[in-house]
RNA sequence: GGCGAGGUAGCAAAGUGGUAAUGCACUGGUCUGCAAAACCGGUAUGCGCGGGUUCGAUUCCCGCCCUCGCCUCCA
């Protein structure tokens, strides 16, 4: 019952055991609540929720801290071109950011700090840093991390010193001259004109915090000097994380996290999202096409998160058909032995195996349906169908975080009146055999959003797919 | 240029030194007036290309082609 996962660091796959022994304490790079979040945000975010629920069902309590960049370049200018307070920008894209997760079904982080609200704790870090000899402050009221000072930089993206300064991007920022070396990144930046009002306080002057530095001092304050594991996408690694320990570990002077668990990006069409390619998709987006988001959820919960997952239109129409037929599945088996709560059974072991093994979901889904495959619901005997809907459920709702929609409910009672008298009318024209009669009212009902399906003694309506 | 990941059926995607899970789509059948749903089947002699190792490779090695990511603030 332990989560065996990929860890960036060491590059192998480890168990997960919490350092305390109680509870299993992590930290995830959230949001910069600069605008709505796309798909390829959300793979990395639905893929930790993921890692939760299977931590938290294995029975491990979870501390999940997950921070809001909000106080940063884009943040600002976004800010300032809307002629908006900071906060009152930022406010608005982190409320639809939760908005988007709840609908994808993300457990909320325990702790969500806000990078502006944890501002003392910021400076507060930058002073020991400064005071240790591992940072410095430039002319112009910027500091800057020493990176000669921690010999340790690079071990986790394996980028050796010589290579950093022969990268091909390395041009200094034209507000980072005063840099003693390009690879010093800042902890503090000087007050800029184009900032406007946005700027603190500080003992090196007027400014704001460096991007990276947030993270190490709200997962200080809130998770310790160490803790068990820390997550973002694989973006993230270099400089982010790298920059997070060499801050963290040179501040604390203890190991920053004992585990690095990185999500793989998401491909739209085999290609990198970007605006330009047109293939940058949101909730909301894909909402307007009639997808909902447990479809989505569903395809990117379809790849395994090391490998490069490509996200189709094809693929997410599909994803409706899959979760109706769970859906279904489910309720058949409940309908056939009975309720009862969600847990692990027997015949869901080899799905759980699967997610304990590095988080193979693709896997796990598969062993759901060959089960289904192998054992049809009306054939189980009642204690056996019991037994596995509450493993499915378990498998499906529980860990995997698949809202499955309340059984598709042949909602004939809630049909409009006009539907109602249609279909009266063609289960009349059907019972009489005029075959011809019968079928165009269907299209008429058709047309009207509803299809209708014949029963024994009845009918059943049931609206449309929204599509 | 450096580092890393990957190329498996129409679309996705697992997986393994012994002969290719699974989903969607498509398709044959049962059922149905016809459908829908459900159920029973079918659909890669093949896993980027060329060599090699091996009794045997999609899985190991070498070379090549292509894609993708990172190389200072993109999940």
């Amino acid at each position: 019952m332990t989560l065996h996962l990929f860890d960036t660091l060491s590059r192998s796959v480890r168990p997960l055991r919490p350092l305390d022994g109680k509870s299993f304490r992590f930290y995830c790079c959230g949001p910069t609540v600069y605008g709505p979040a796309h798909i390829g945000n959300f793979r990395t975010f639905v893929m930790q929720d993921v890692f939760r629920r299977v931590i938290e069902a294995t029975g491990l309590p979870t501390r999940h801290v997950r921070n809001l960049t909000d106080v940063d370049d884009k943040t600002i200018r976004g800010a300032e071109a809307a002629g908006q307070s900071l906060s009152a920008f930022t406010a608005e894209w982190r409320d639809a950011f939760h908005a988007d997760c709840a609908a994808l079904g993300c457990r909320p982080p325990h702790v969500e700090p806000s990078a502006v609200e944890h501002l003392p704790q910021q400076i507060a870090m930058i002073e020991t840093l400064v005071a240790k000899g591992h940072a410095y402050a430039a002319d112009d009221g910027s500091v800057y991390f020493k990176l000669s000072s921690f010999p340790g930089y690079g071990r986790l993206s394996h980028l050796d010193t010589r290579e950093l300064r022969h990268g091909a991007a390395v041009t200094s920022d034209e507000y980072e001259n005063d840099k003693e070396s390009v690879s010093d990144f800042a902890l503090w930046k000087a007050r800029k004109p184009e900032d406007g009002a946005n700027f603190w306080p500080s003992p090196w002057g007027e400014g704001r915090p460096g991007w990276h530095l947030e993270c190490s001092a709200m997962a200080l304050k809130y998770l310790g000097e160490t803790f068990d594991l820390h997550s973002g996408g694989v973006d993230l690694v270099f400089p982010h994380h790298e920059n997070e320990i060499a801050q963290s570990e040179c501040c604390t002077g203890h190991r920053l996290c004992e585990h690095w668990f990185h999500i793989t990006h998401l491909l739209v069409d085999g290609r990198k999202m970007s605006k330009s390619l047109g293939n940058l998709y949101t909730l909301a987006q894909l909402a307007d096409m009639g997808h909902d988001a447990m479809a989505v959820r569903w395809v990117l919960l379809n790849g395994h998160y090391r490998q490069p997952l490509n996200f189709t239109l094809d693929n997410l129409a599909g994803a409706r058909s899959a979760l109706a037929r769970l859906t279904k599945s489910v309720a058949a088996l409940e309908q056939h032995g009975g309720q009862t709560a969600p847990r692990l059974t027997p015949p869901v072991q080899p799905a759980w195996q699967a997610l304990l093994d590095d988080l193979n979901v693709p896997k796990a889904l598969g062993q759901i349906f060959t089960l289904l495959n192998e054992t049809t619901p009306a054939t189980v005997a009642p204690a056996a169908a019991i037994e596995m809907a509450a493993g499915l459920r378990f498998i499906l709702e529980e860990t995997l975080g698949l809202t499955l929609p309340p059984a598709i409910a042949e909602s004939t009672a809630s049909a409009p009146d006009n539907v109602r008298t249609l279909a009266e009318k063609r289960w009349a024209a059907r019972t009489a055999k005029e075959w011809a009669a019968a079928d165009s009212l269907r299209a008429e009902l058709g047309a009207l959003g509803w299809t209708m399906k014949d029963g024994k003694e009845t009918y059943t309506l049931s609206p449309l797919p929204s599509a």
